[in-house]
DNA sequence: TTAGATGCAAACCATTTGCATTGGA
DNA sequence: TCCAATGCAAATGGTTTGCATCTAA
């Protein structure tokens, strides 16, 4: 994953220094387990990189779409990585637990069928889509946080 | 729409003030294109409104489900009307215009099909999912604006 | 060598809060 | 009457920007 992060940032032409590798380390770290930036600063604060630099980062790396955003009650924050090869289609669609956070990527895009049908019906040329479902993981319901 | 909004105040217990019944006129002027607290209260800067109180009205109305978010790029501080009665089943299927921003809501929704077969498959026990559609509305198609 | 990247601090912007005052039920 | 709602101003929180300095290519 951090080998996919690097590799994303010099084929755009980006330079790989040592601030962006440290955070590169960071988001990999959190496994698909969302994070915000302001968090991810006090987790490297240490390192001494810089609040402007992990934003900045966060932001390039969403634009080379390695990460995406979530969308939550609490606000649209939240960082996530995505599953590498996902953006080619142009969208996500992701299961997310409200208990643990995690996310998971649908292999298989539940709304394809669907698609055609709406832009005929509602006259749109359908472009692109965005589909967050919510629940419980397999693993906070066997934990028993399932309320 | 405004009535609707009125009476969504007054059954949950809430006054109907002077300052709310201008937000709610100002809203409903809206009609389905997203705008955002700030864009509100500068319209509403010279009735004498404040800006604590229409943020915590355009709360307050979200929470009655008679506003939601919108989850775009650049961020989730939009405001968009809700269809009524459509927040019965806890979610809303949305159509964006990428161009002139109206929402357009699902009828019928696109995923109750396939979310049986995401549980089964992941795990998850699902609780609830958010579907934005983004596109061109029939409108935008027609003026020419299809770039 | 030199444009792109960094760190710091300050700026920014949308939103929230504290509090004294007002007004709807 | 009396508590919910208001307006103001100040605080907040997350994010961005300006700028001098550094460093990867």
């Amino acid at each position: 994953m951090e080998q996919r992060l690097r590799n994303l940032l010099e084929q755009a032409g980006h330079r790989v220094t040592e601030p962006r590798m440290q955070l590169i380390r960071a988001v990999a770290a959190q496994d698909f387990r969302p994070f915000t930036g302001e968090a991810l600063y006090e987790g490297l604060r240490d390192t001494g990189l810089g609040r402007a630099t992990v934003f900045r980062t966060l932001r390039l790396l969403q634009n080379l779409g390695a990460l995406s955003r979530l969308h939550l009650d609490d606000g649209c924050q939240r960082y996530v990585l995505t599953l590498p090869g996902a953006s080619e289609n142009g969208h996500h669609d992701r299961l997310i637990c409200r208990q643990c956070g995690r996310v998971a990527y649908l292999e298989q895009c539940p709304m394809e069928d669907s698609l055609n049908r709406i832009a005929e019906q509602s006259g749109y040329r359908v472009e692109s889509h965005h589909l967050d479902i919510l629940g419980l993981c397999g693993d906070c319901l066997a934990a028993g946080n399932d309320q």
